[in-house]
RNA sequence: GGGGAGAUGACGGAGUGGUUGAACGUGCUCGUCUCGAAAACGAGUAGGGUGUAAAAAGCCCUCGGGAGUUCGAAUCUCCCUCUCCCCGCCA
């Protein structure tokens, strides 16, 4: 959500920068329209509840029954005058809340403009396109001869878009989480295990909702919603709360599954594992001061690339341009890495700085001193990593001609030492 | 699933219709005292909105959440949520 008053104030620049997302400036006047409005309502039933107070209050310490009764019904009427206001302000609050919701976030000055994802300039590479001396094989190949996902079984227990993972592959999968889980652990993140099921309102904080309410899978007989990212639950996780300055910056990081219906035109990268339903991610995410997120989100960027730089696999870094970049993000970095097999970069990590947005939503604060006014502080989050494309990467940058697969050397002790797949 | 108790400020805990945004205690901050500390004493210590160029003052709202009764509600009524205890059931 934006600030209210950057919108009041400075309505042009807020019209303009949304205009690089192709948002129509009405929405912008609607808000101005909803604010004014409430404001000048709000004047007026304020004033008449002040009348009202003190009235009340001389109306205790008169003795005459007259007056008494005259001034009580004087205060009635002034009472249902309130109760009228008082409707039409919630009322109008609702409609302005409303459309803040919709009002994505405004993107730093480093996103460029761009149509879409191929308008994302890399900034940053660490290996190659990479050859392997034979013709490498898709992973989806790889698992079948190898049998250790099985794509039928979850297309049996769950639809299409499920697999089950046995034998080596499902260690592959827990090893990888393990060990990414320590790595950040090293790197200064405190590890959170949180529910996989949320309430309605963290959604809305950490901004999946309104836009990806298709998206999402939820209990209907409860209300709960299966979380997407671990980044939902994790905004949430000090929501309506004022932290104290002492406590910042908080460095997050979590392994939850991710629940996403993902309704994809039939036929789009419906092979493999590279998108499904279900899937699982190492996430972490930043609780920072205002005037420090940047250089956190460098920070975060750097410790996602070294999940792929130790995995010794190639990747880049872009920045994301305002076609592609998420409705939340002010700047984001996607980190990409080669996979030969299927001939393609694939996203691995997206590190975004929402800057305050999230908080605003979550009412998410913190007291710069004793004694000072709270301010929302500044979220961020970042994949470090995303599974089933890493797994993807790992085995078909580590397949060998004859269809194993070498296991990266950090993931080894997470195997019982185990060198090859095979 | 059945029965009971409860939800007040950072914390403990008063308060059952009228200067109670809230006694009292603890904690915290500042000051006095002290060589320094402790103790003692004094003062202060919620959030949001509106207001303002920005502040401040003033005003409004907030005693789990919502709706209602009333001139006036932390205090009365209804609904919801959550917490705790007992019984049953089950991983």
């Amino acid at each position: 959500m934006l600030d209210i008053k950057v919108i009041r104030e400075q309505p042009a620049y807020v019209k303009e920068q949304l205009a690089r997302f192709q948002v129509d400036a009405a929405i912008v006047d609607q808000v101005l329209g909803y604010d004014e409005r409430r404001r000048t309502l709000l004047r007026e039933v304020e004033d008449l509840k002040a009348l009202r107070n003190s009235v009340s209050k001389e109306i205790s310490t008169l003795k005459d029954a007259d007056s008494r009764e005259t001034k009580i019904r004087e205060m009635r009427t002034v009472g249902d005058r309130i109760s009228l206001l008082d409707k039409e302000v919630a009322q109008v609050e609702q409609e302005q809340q409303a459309a803040m919701l919709e009002i994505r976030n405004l993107p730093h000055p480093d996103v460029p403009d761009g149509a879409d994802d191929t308008a994302n300039p890399v900034i940053a590479q660490e290996g190659e396109e990479r050859q392997l001396g034979f013709a490498a094989k898709p992973h989806w190949e790889l698992v079948e001869a190898l049998g250790i996902v099985n794509f039928e079984q979850g297309v049996k227990l769950a639809g299409s878009r499920f697999y089950v993972m046995r034998g080596l592959g499902a260690r592959l999968q827990r090893a990888t989480i393990q060990w990414l889980l320590d790595l950040h652990l090293g790197q200064g993140y405190e590890e959170v295990y949180t529910p996989f099921v949320v309430k309605e309102a963290a959604l809305w904080a950490a901004g999946q909702l309104p836009k990806f309410r298709d998206n999402l899978y939820r209990d209907e007989e409860s209300g709960l919603w299966l979380v997407p990212t671990a980044e939902v639950p994790i905004t949430s996780l000090y929501a309506d709360e004022i932290l104290d300055a002492s406590r910042l910056p908080i460095y997050h990081v979590a392994y939850t599954p991710c629940f996403r219906k993902e309704q994809l035109s039939a036929g789009r990268d419906v092979r493999g594992m590279k998108r499904g339903h279900q899937f699982d991610k190492v996430e972490m995410y930043m609780f920072t001061f205002p005037d420090q997120s940047y250089a956190a989100l460098e920070k975060l960027r750097s410790d996602a690339e070294e999940c792929c730089r130790l995995l010794g696999l190639p990747f880049r870094t872009k920045i994301l341009c305002t076609g592609d970049i998420g409705f939340g993000a002010a700047k984001t970095y996607d980190i990409e890495v080669w996979a030969p097999g299927q001939g393609e970069w694939l996203e691995v990590s997206s590190c975004s700085n929402v800057e305050a947005f999230q908080a605003r939503r979550a009412n998410l604060r913190y007291r710069p001193e004793p004694g000072a006014k709270p301010e929302y502080l500044h979220t961020l989050n970042g994949s470090g990593l995303g599974l089933p494309r890493t797994i993807i990467a790992i085995m078909e940058n580590y397949q060998q001609e004859d269809g194993s697969i070498v296991v990266p050397e950090v993931l080894r002790p997470y195997m019982g030492g185990c060198e090859v797949i095979k």
